[in-house]
DNA sequence: GTATCATTCAACCATATGGTTGAACATATC
DNA sequence: GATATGTTCAACCATATGGTTGAATGATAC
């Protein structure tokens, strides 16, 4: 089913930059040169070269020359198989976090699942 | 609607290590000790307190006392906010990845897309 | 109180990360 | 060919990360 290897490790990391998330939100949007990128912020060219690598690395962009200019864009497949990977985890966190809320609703809080009383239950509404 | 500040960097950080990852999926199953979340790795005791300590920082999980014991066990509400925010990544780049579908199966490949041929169409059946 | 068990803290080390600067490389233009 | 433009590379710096070891803390057991 995922035909390319999705390196979660890069992936994430990748992820845990908000500049690096912010290049990849705007990608998403529309392809954009390097220079075009790098616009918005008051790094340096090396310093975008180098989040660009990490994205690359991470096969959530694809570069490719075009003239001079180097183009940047969204890589679809990488992401899809990230977004796939995603909802995975979401499943199985939503699970876990629905057992947890039976647990809160159907026990008398603290005796039984032994949460320190400053921990919120989880409500419905969330 | 989404009431704790979720920082992205700190849980995409955290996701980014595939013992923490081993960590959270084993917490999710069932709360454990400190002590068993370490038995199935062979690092020492300290290692595994960092990454404990990395994983709460980001709100991925809860410690608390039992006695001698630490107990840890999955945060359900940061984790239901950081599965929110994946999902709504993923609607994001899946319109993303819709719009580049369309782009490639309407357009004759190269020309405009500016893709090099190496690159494979993303294919519905992904 | 003393010993023991569970865990953390502190200091340290190696490597990775995010940034800088300036030189180098491609391509386009004159 | 010379020059300008766009981007990367190399070297460097500061800080963060993931690991170690050994001492320190906190709770239980004797």
């Amino acid at each position: 089913m995922v035909e390319h290897i999705l390196n979660l490790d890069s992936v994430f990391a990748s992820l845990s930059d908000s500049t690096r998330r912010d290049i990849l939100r705007r990608v998403a949007e529309k392809q954009l040169s390097v220079s075009e990128v790098a616009k918005p912020y008051k790094l340096g060219f090396a310093a975008i070269s180098k989040h660009l690598k990490v994205l690359e690395k991470a096969r959530l962009i694809i570069k490719h020359r075009q003239g001079k200019e180097h183009i940047i864009q969204l890589s679809p497949a990488a992401v899809k198989n990230a977004a796939d990977y995603l909802i995975h985890y979401q499943t199985i966190w939503d699970r876990r976090f629905d057992a947890l809320e039976m647990l809160l609703i159907h026990l008398p809080a603290e005796e039984k699942t032994g949460w320190p009383k400053t921990i919120k239950a989880p409500r419905k509404t969330l």
